[in-house]
RNA sequence: GCGCCCGUAGCUCAGCGGAUAGAGCAGCCGCCUUCUAAGCGGCAGGUCGCAGGUUCGAUUCCUGCCGGGCGCGCCA
């Protein structure tokens, strides 16, 4: 039970019921009506804003309407307590009883606890990654991906229908560097001798194998030809190797795909000139020249008649050109034909984890979409902004161009594919990151992968010395459920299940504002609820899970803390990181 | 110059328009014969960058400044 949209529907209904008696106005706005914790205790267990939203339509004071819904409220079942307070909240206090009968709901459903209909099986697309196939991926790639997974799955929990994709930027300048980088590569590999690696071209090593790979295959077949001749083969052939490579590298960090598409097989199919057309009919298309862009106009910069699509009238600065000055198809327009595309292939609802570099693409990227849906579709957009990788406090060097870019794998060999994902969940994807790789393997409190492990640990751990202590006994989830609860009655204890029953609004929450790194806080506060009652035992023995001489206490307890490992659990699972058993 | 993001305790950060703004670290004081002290409890610490506006109510939304990051036709 999400105890909190229970609770909502309730209200809901009281004031539906209301409407329809005529003691309030017909067709009231209630969208805003919400419940949530109270900041404090004192204040119960659930605060609704239902009157202060609803007062002005209903052409009543809040603290009036408040006092009549509370009356409503204060004879619902598992309600102690309904009063109002403060400009017009209606505070609810439940019933113990009510809050330990949660601990069954978690029981029995597991890690799909917090699995709802919330989305009630709405298709979404969620694309990211998304890199040029020209080498392998590096630390900041990790940040998207793992953003980008977490997102999914947690719109998967929250009853969305989602599709995980991976646009294969393999048809601009990009690969046609890259085929010549693998060309050269393959010369060497034949015993020519190539120099030094010219500019603009992929200078890595992990080209070497490629070229090889291709002697391999073709001999000498591409050595005197021609680039026009060996270029597009060459490039199918390093798109492919470097495709595989990005995937071992996915595969490390756990996180797959539902769906590749390449862009230049939706270019090679039309996709452009189709979506251009649809937007051609609107009129929303036409040649003019730019202004250059002021403060930092480009040293090359001369006006010239573009083809250009009309961002403005979508809320762009500028309107945006579809075609390089060589007539091919701007990164842009190709950019349109896929999310057409992705439209049109059922997903009304997109969203693209981008890096921090592609900002300035957001605007006309929404304007295109409003523009070839016709307002139909909704595309949100991700911005991840930079990680930086520390050791110690200190930063660890990176250069793109000398290319000591800090590969993913080496990260993931160094501190593990669970700490890189959690690290990278633990802030807003808005705001820059710091990864401290020795932080990150901190078995401290300050490390939240840790805190958060650690707490899942404790919990298996007492269960074990349950199952050692009580031979015999059944120790089950569903055995637990099934047992009496009642002597939970410490404040401790009622505030951890309190914090457990609210995983499920947590996830719906999360979910619809597309914001994966509130679970890496909600896990946190579990864990702190579970640690505070764990020590507590320590100051209190009559306190402890394991009570010798007490076994209806003793089983009510590890009902609790099986809850709590499976809460964690599923927190963990959205995130795609496994719960240790043990930190031994 | 323009656009986007950020600005909250000494530090790192939470806080989808609500009540007395929270957590960790650092500082100070406490808690291990007992299920993992790799932890917990307490004290202290704030003009929520500044100024206006909208609102019954603004850290939250809007506008303008200030400071920092990222980006800015024919790269992807």
């Amino acid at each position: 039970m999400n105890v909190f949209r229970h609770f909502r529907n309730l209200v809901v209904g009281e004031i539906d019921a209301m409407s329809k008696a005529g003691e309030l106005p017909a067709a009231l706005d209630t969208s805003r009506i919400g419940f949530e914790p109270p900041r404090e205790r004192g204040h119960g267990d659930l605060a609704t804003n239902a009157a202060m939203v609803l007062a002005k339509q209903a052409g009543m004071k809040p603290r009036d309407l408040a006092e009549i819904l509370a009356g409503k409220l204060a004879s619902k079942e598992a309600v102690l307590r309904a009063e109002t307070a403060g400009p017009g909240f209606v505070n609810l206090t439940l019933s113990d009883d009510f809050w330990r009968a949660r601990l069954a709901d978690i029981l029995a459903a597991g890690v799909d606890y917090g699995r709802s209909d919330f989305g009630r099986g709405r298709r979404v697309n969620v694309e990211y990654v998304s890199t040029n196939p020209t080498g392998p991926l590096h630390i900041a790639h990790a940040r998207g991906a793992v953003i980008g997974d977490a997102l999914a799955s947690l719109l998967e929990m929250a009853g969305f229908e989602v599709c995980r994709e991976y646009y294969i930027n393999d048809a601009g300048g990009q690969v046609d560097a890259l085929a010549r980088s693998t060309h050269l590569r393959y010369r060497e590999a034949l015993g020519g001798s190539i120099g030094p690696i010219p500019e603009g071209l992929y200078p890595g090593e992990y080209l070497k194998d490629v070229g090889a790979a291709l002697a391999a295959r073709d001999g000498t077949r591409w050595l005197n030809e021609p680039e026009s001749a060996w270029l597009p083969v060459i490039r199918g052939f390093s798109v492919d190797a470097m495709m595989t490579l990005i995937r071992a590298d996915l595969d490390l960090l756990g996180v797959h795909f539902d769906v590749f598409t390449s862009e230049r097989a939706l270019v090679e199919a039309g996709g452009v000139e189709r979506a251009l057309e649809t937007l051609s009919q609107r009129d929303l298309i036409y040649v003019g020249v730019l202004e250059p862009p002021k403060g930092k106009a480009p040293e090359d910069w001369e006006p010239r008649p573009q083809t250009l699509f009309r961002a403005t009238r979508f809320g762009d600065d500028v309107d945006r050109p579809l075609k390089k000055s060589d007539g091919s198809w701007a990164y842009f327009a190709g950019d349109i034909a896929y999310h057409l595309d992705k439209f049109r292939r059922g997903f009304p609802v997109m969203i693209d984890v981008w890096g921090a570099d592609h900002a300035g693409y957001v605007k006309r990227m929404k304007a295109a979409v409003t523009a070839i849906s016709d307002g139909q579709a909704a595309l949100d957009i991700k911005i991840c902004q930079l990680v930086r990788l520390m050791r110690a406090g200190q930063p660890v060097k990176m250069s793109k161009r000398a290319g000591t870019f800090v590969a993913l794998r080496e990260v993931i060999d160094e501190v593990g594919r669970d700490v890189v994902r959690f690290i990278m969940l633990t802030r807003t994807n808005d705001a820059p990151l710091d990864f401290d790789l020795v932080a990150a393997l901190e078995q401290s409190r300050d490390n939240p992968v840790f805190y958060v492990q650690y707490a899942h640990a404790r919990a298996r751990s007492v269960l074990r010395h349950a199952a050692e202590a009580m031979p015999g006994a059944a120790l089950s989830p569903a055995a637990l459920a099934a047992h009496s609860t009642r002597r939970l009655t410490d404040s401790a204890e009622l505030d951890l299940i309190k914090t457990l029953a609210a995983w499920p609004r947590v996830v719906e929450t999360a979910a619809e504002v597309h914001e994966p790194h509130r679970i890496a806080f909600y896990l946190h506060e579990a864990a702190a609820a579970f640690h505070a009652l764990w020590n507590k035992g320590k100051d209190d023995s009559t306190l402890r899970f394991l009570v010798s001489d007490d076994p209806e206490v003793t089983l009510a307890r590890l009902a609790l803390v099986q809850a709590v490992a499976i809460v964690v659990a599923s927190g963990l699972r959205v995130f795609g990181v496994v719960p240790v058993e043990e930190m031994r």
